[in-house]
RNA sequence: GCCGGCAUAGCUCAAUGGGUAGAGCAGCUGAAUCGUAAUCAGCGGGUUGGGGGUUCAAGUCCUCUUGCCGGCUCCA
């Protein structure tokens, strides 16, 4: 007999060789029916799983993280089983679970073409309706070799190879169709009550671009369909916030075939750019921030300096002046670096926090652009703060505090990340280290729970990424911190301390907003296009119900823009509905109706984008409301 | 850059198996002078992304090219 510990803290016994699923045959309510795997003494395992030895069970359902990977895992199986089912010569690649759902990638001659989605969709019915059970095996090292080397699965025998000598090889038969696979996997196809098939894209094998290009099925599934009709809702809705599409619509910015990847901002756009700006400039002032401008194009010899020209040559564009190689600068970091230089520093003067709204090129690969989340001209709201060694920590601090800040004016949620050092990378190894250690220590002196992520620092140093979460829960990489040992020494930057020598510096590179174009993007699609009062470019719109009632709305608007409101009258010969609508779709945040009851009052009857009518207003008891709003940036 | 798809009026989309481009919205003109998400009527607007080819004939087929979209890789 064996003791098992159940989720909710009973012992019981059981003659070993019982499986988890008589386990949970006698479990009651909900759970016999949900439960999709079991989290056995720590390691998720099959249903099917039986025990040996005292164990603690814990069973799995859909809300569990685990336990949906688990279902969308038998999903690309399940996709993987039609696809064979319809297409035997296909080769298979890897199926795993992912965020939201599941992929699984094919090789074979032809393109999958979006018909055939449907037809492989078609199958998967088949397939749950047949209710198939997912039965696991284990095969010896060279009989799997051998198993999938006759099936002509080139792909599954690379996978085998690769996998430590010691490494059980399990496997996975559903009806006809046998995957090498780590598992777990629901007991039976019928589990999967509801998917979609979504795309079909390109995607090397392994994620290098050396290796052949496999032909990638993204699918999602879920235990019910209304679970999957809202998942899709959700991504109708991400589609209606696309900037690009919100950008054109309320005329903010566009990218035209003569400048791929170069923005155009329009009226309506630089406003929410300035405003961005403004708002920056005043929390850095606060902040103890000096702002600088630094040369767009600069010479070879700096660029070689700086490393870039060895490190980052792929990525920058360069020109000729005067028969000398110039390149335009993909970082702003080497002309902060040479304002240090123009003079002596004491110790004294350190914190040095030099701000730069900085225009950086860069050239990315064609199939990466996207709207003006991902461009090739950017504006980076920079900072490079030189100092001691010693007032490293406080001052990442400083930066940690001051982000939080401004992230917490958008409503935005974000996690860290750590980055480490990448393979491409100057310095030593314990100035890594050493640099690596600092921003941990930082991390978690101020509690902050953070996760790594091995090998993405910048060249010249280790970072703390700031990921922000917009409405839809989706995240954004924006602000950085990045710990810089390399650029004093490569630029020979230094102090006089205290002893009256000169010393090495520490340098931290930061941004907030990431990038401009970005952040704007970013907040154009979680306001849905809805800007807060302070941001949005038309504050307020008069909208006169006839003619008869002009000359006053001229008057309200001009009182309006006196006040510093950014407000337009709708003088066109249209009915007021008309104007409202447009108003409502254009999403400006207050209209102003202007008939005889308000000229008569000498009031306006405001109607708020999102609240409705909100009654009749005194001019002057409306401008109060809506300066406040501003001020606070609600 | 790679894989796949797409490209028709400012926008959203039509155009039988090749047979000489059409609608709604927007725009312009006019009428109606109107109370909280679209008043009515009329008018203009396109070398079908660009080059080359097949054909009596190409928006439609072939080819090259540019851009966009979905991914991969990369990244602020």
């Amino acid at each position: 007999m064996i003791k098992v510990t159940l989720h909710n803290g009973t012992v019981r016994e059981y003659p070993a060789g019982i499986t988890v699923l008589e386990i949970l045959a006698e479990c009651a309510g909900r759970l016999k029916k949900e439960a999709l795997a079991a989290l056995v003494n720590g390691t998720v395992c099959d249903l099917a799983k039986s025990l040996t030895e005292d164990a603690e069970v814990h069973f799995l359902t859909f809300d569990d993280e685990a336990g949906r990977d688990v279902y969308r895992h038998s999903s690309s199986h399940i996709l993987a089983a039609a696809v064979k089912r319809l297409f035997p010569e296909t080769k298979l690649g890897i199926g795993p679970a992912i965020k939201d759902g599941f992929y699984y990638d094919f090789d074979r001659p032809d393109s999958f073409t979006p018909d055939d989605l449907d037809k492989i969709a078609a199958e998967m019915r088949q397939i749950i309706k047949e209710d198939l059970p997912f039965e696991r095996f284990e095969l010896e090292r060279e009989e799997a070799l051998a198993y999938f080397d006759k099936l002509g699965e080139v792909y599954k025998v690379e996978l085998i190879r690769d996998l430590p000598q010691d490494a059980v090889i399990s496997c996975y038969r559903c009806g006809d169709f046998v995957d090498l696979c780590a598992g777990p996997h629901l007991p039976s196809t019928g589990k999967v009550k509801a998917f979609a098939l979504l795309s079909l894209a390109g995607a090397y094998w392994r994620g290098s671009e050396k290796n052949p290009m496999l032909q990638r099925i993204y699918g999602t599934s879920f235990p019910k369909q209304s679970m999957l009709d809202k998942y899709l809702a959700h991504l109708e809705e991400a589609k209606k916030r696309d900037h690009r599409k919100l950008g054109r619509e309320l005329d903010l910015f566009s990218i035209q075939d003569e400048g791929p990847g170069f923005p155009f901002l329009h009226p309506k756009g630089t406003i929410i750019r300035n405003e961005l700006e403004a708002f920056w400039r005043e929390e850095h002032r606060k902040a103890g921030y000096d702002e600088i401008k630094t040369p767009i194009i600069l010479n070879r010899e700096l660029w070689e300096r700086s490393g870039h020209w060895e490190h980052y040559k792929d990525n920058m564009y360069f020109t000729k002046i005067d028969d000398l190689d110039y390149a335009v600068k993909p970082m702003n970091c080497p002309g902060a670096m040479l304002i240090y230089k123009t003079k002596m520093h004491s110790y004294r003067d350190f914190p040095i926090r030099l701000a730069e709204l900085g225009l950086v090129h860069r050239h990315e690969l064609s199939g990466t652009l996207h709207g003006m989340m991902r461009v090739r001209a950017f504006t980076q709201d920079d900072a490079h703060i030189f100092m001691l060694p010693s007032q490293i920590k406080e001052e990442v601090k400083n930066v940690i505090a001051l982000t939080d800040k401004i992230y917490n004016v958008f409503g935005f949620d974000y996690h860290l990340e750590l980055s480490t050092k990448p393979e491409k990378a100057m310095g030593s190894e314990e100035m890594w280290d050493m640099a690596t250690g600092i921003l941990r220590e930082v991390l978690e002196e101020r509690g902050l729970p953070y996760v790594i992520n091995e090998g993405d620092g910048a060249f010249y140093g280790p970072k703390i990424d700031f990921h922000l979460q917009d409405s839809l829960g989706r995240t954004w990489q924006c602000g950085t911190i990045q710990l810089d040992f390399q650029m004093p020494e490569k630029f020979d930057l230094t102090y006089i301390g205290e002893d009256g020598q000169k010393h090495r510096p520490a340098v931290v590179h930061r941004v907030i907003y990431g990038s401009l174009e970005r952040f704007m993007a970013v907040l154009i699609e979680h306001f849905a296009g809805a800007f807060p009062v302070w941001l949005a470019p038309v504050q307020a719109v008069v909208l006169p119900i006839s003619e008869k009632h002009y000359e006053y709305a001229r008057q309200v608007l001009e009182k309006l823009q006196n006040a510093g409101i950014r407000a337009e009258a709708d003088l066109r010969n249209e009915k007021i509905g008309y104007k409202i609508r447009e108003a409502q779709v254009q999403k400006i945040p207050y209209m102003l109706v202007a008939g005889d009851k308000e000229i008569e009052s000498k009031t306006v009857s405001v109607r708020h984008r999102s609240a409705g009518d909100l009654g009749t207003f005194d001019l002057d008891s409306f401008l109060i409301r809506v300066r406040e709003e501003i001020v606070n940036k609600v």
